[in-house]
DNA sequence: TCATTAAATTGTT
DNA sequence: AACAATTTAATGA
């Protein structure tokens, strides 16, 4: 497909790729796009790729036994996730992946990830740097969910997609509605509003038509 | 290009 | 959760 070529480009770990390399890869992977609302990937399915997001956003979630979803996180585009779950092979995946808007998704099946990761040492220093991004990131989810309020988790949550290693070139104005923003800070549509007005007497930000510009990322990530 | 209409998003109760 | 106001996108003259 057309746009997979400049998103695996632009991405951290494309550059190290040889160009023989870089075509074999774009030929074994496949692009779909995912309407809004739909899987990207479910939960307990056999992990067979490593997933992309080219264009859009898509969350993290896990449903509870009563069948209320609770969003880890979001995943804008240029952020490539599931190495974790490829490197447990064959264990099944542990939560949903669901796009929050019409997204355009990469699917580089197991087969080209192990090559790579066989291969291609600037590959393994990519990974080793987002497993532990990524480590760092979900701790701090947890004291997100337990001990922040509202206005805070919505900071946090907005920062929390501009992080520069696991999300490179994360725009500045930010392409979500306020009822996006909710769902990725875990709290109602009514009070990401509330919040993100807050947010932009503080500075942190400024509230536009259907999104949010950001000015200040260390001041939205530290807020509260 | 402009005006009208529908759809999406926001601000408020 | 429901409502009205605002913005954008789509349509056709």
């Amino acid at each position: 497909m057309h746009t997979l070529l400049p998103a695996i480009k632009s991405s951290v770990w494309g550059p190290s790729l040889s160009p023989a390399e870089l075509a074999l890869v774009v030929a074994e992977t496949s692009v779909k796009v995912v309407p809004a609302g739909a899987y990207v990937c479910h939960k307990g399915a056999p992990v067979e790729a490593w997933i992309g997001v080219i264009e859009g956003l898509v969350k993290m979630t896990s449903l509870s036994s009563e069948g209320k979803s609770v969003t880890f996180t979001g995943v804008p585009a240029g952020g490539w996730f599931g190495e974790g779950s490829l490197l447990k092979y064959p264990e099944p995946r542990l939560y949903d992946m669901v796009a929050v808007r019409e997204s355009r998704v990469a699917y580089m099946p197991r087969a080209t990830f192990n090559r790579l990761l066989d291969t291609n040492i600037s590959f393994n220093r990519f990974l080793l740097k987002q497993l532990n991004e990524r480590l760092g990131q979900f701790i701090s989810v947890i004291e997100f969910d337990r001990l922040l309020e509202p206005d805070a988790r919505v900071a946090r949550a907005l920062a929390q997609l501009f992080n520069p290693l696991l999300y490179p070139g994360t725009a500045a104005l930010l392409q979500l509605s306020q009822e996006e923003i909710g769902l990725l800070s875990g709290v109602s549509r009514q009070r990401a509003n509330q919040a993100l007005q807050v947010l932009e007497k503080a500075g942190l930000l400024k509230v536009e038509y259907g999104g949010v510009r950001v000015l200040d990322v260390e001041g939205l990530k530290h807020f509260g």
